[in-house]
DNA sequence: TGCGCCGATCAATCATAGTC
DNA sequence: AGACTATGATTGATCGGCGC
């Protein structure tokens, strides 16, 4: 099998290192975090939000109930944590996989470290 | 957010540095996929065995290498000639030890 | 045509390890 | 010892693909 060679068509001249490859060009797109209007606060959009402890807290202890959520439900803890639905359903997603993670490469050796105290 | 990041759950996240060799061979790769530096699954699951670490940490290692890598070039510049000349031996010895059996197994 | 999910990745940040 | 840098891990959110 062939490798990948020329992936895309990169800028002009250059050393044969370190040329500007496409992948070295993404750029995301800023989170729309922008809830409805956001009058008030200046937690306006374009920024990663920070999870409360409270709110984590609570997300974690629905998590623990179900590892999906309904919509209805989803409407609820929203409301509740003052979050989107979005970002709720966001927050599930993603805990979803860390969850996966932690049980794929979890079951391993190290309940006991050698020297520490 | 001065809100103290109670982040002492994350008291896994006593990081440890890996070995040098590890960083050499996870490096190689990098440089000599420089056009795409994506390794697959089966890639990763390769480099983890070779450098003793979990597919996370290679996949954890190279998410950072690419987005430290685009976010200053120049930074890495050094780093990239080192990598891509050490590449160039080892393509060197290749074709002298491919020559050397053309030789012994086709006269 | 739209929505939720998965898997991978991004990007910013955290906290520690290493260097000077 | 303290400041600054290098680096592994975490995580809210995005991207592309899939199924319904």
């Amino acid at each position: 099998l062939s490798e990948d060679k020329e992936a895309s068509c990169p800028s002009e001249a250059s050393t044969p290192t370190s040329r500007t490859f496409d992948w070295m060009k993404v750029k995301r797109n800023p989170p729309k975090t922008a809830k409805g209007s956001e009058l008030g606060l200046g937690a306006a959009g374009g920024v990663r939000t920070n999870f409360s402890t409270r709110q984590l807290t609570e997300l974690e202890k629905e998590f623990h109930f179900n590892k999906y959520l309904s919509r209805a439900r989803r409407v609820e803890i929203a409301a509740t944590l003052e979050l989107n639905e979005t970002q709720v359903k966001i927050w599930f997603q993603n805990r979803r996989m860390k969850q996966k993670k932690r049980e794929r490469e979890g079951g391993r050796v190290a309940p006991v470290p050698p020297g520490c105290p | 957010v001065m809100i103290l990041r109670s982040r002492f759950l994350d008291a896994r996240r006593k990081r440890r540095n890996f070995s040098k060799q590890a960083t050499e061979i996870l490096n190689e790769y990098f440089y000599s996929h420089l056009s795409n530096p994506y390794p697959s699954e089966e890639a990763k699951e390769e480099l983890a065995k070779k450098c003793s670490i979990t597919v996370s940490q290679v996949s954890n290692w190279f998410g950072n290498k690419r987005i430290r890598y685009k976010k200053n070039i120049g930074k890495f510049q050094e780093e990239a000639n080192l990598y891509a000349a050490k590449t160039a031996v080892t393509a060197a010895h290749a074709v002298a030890a491919a020559v050397q059996n053309n030789q012994t197994n086709s006269p």
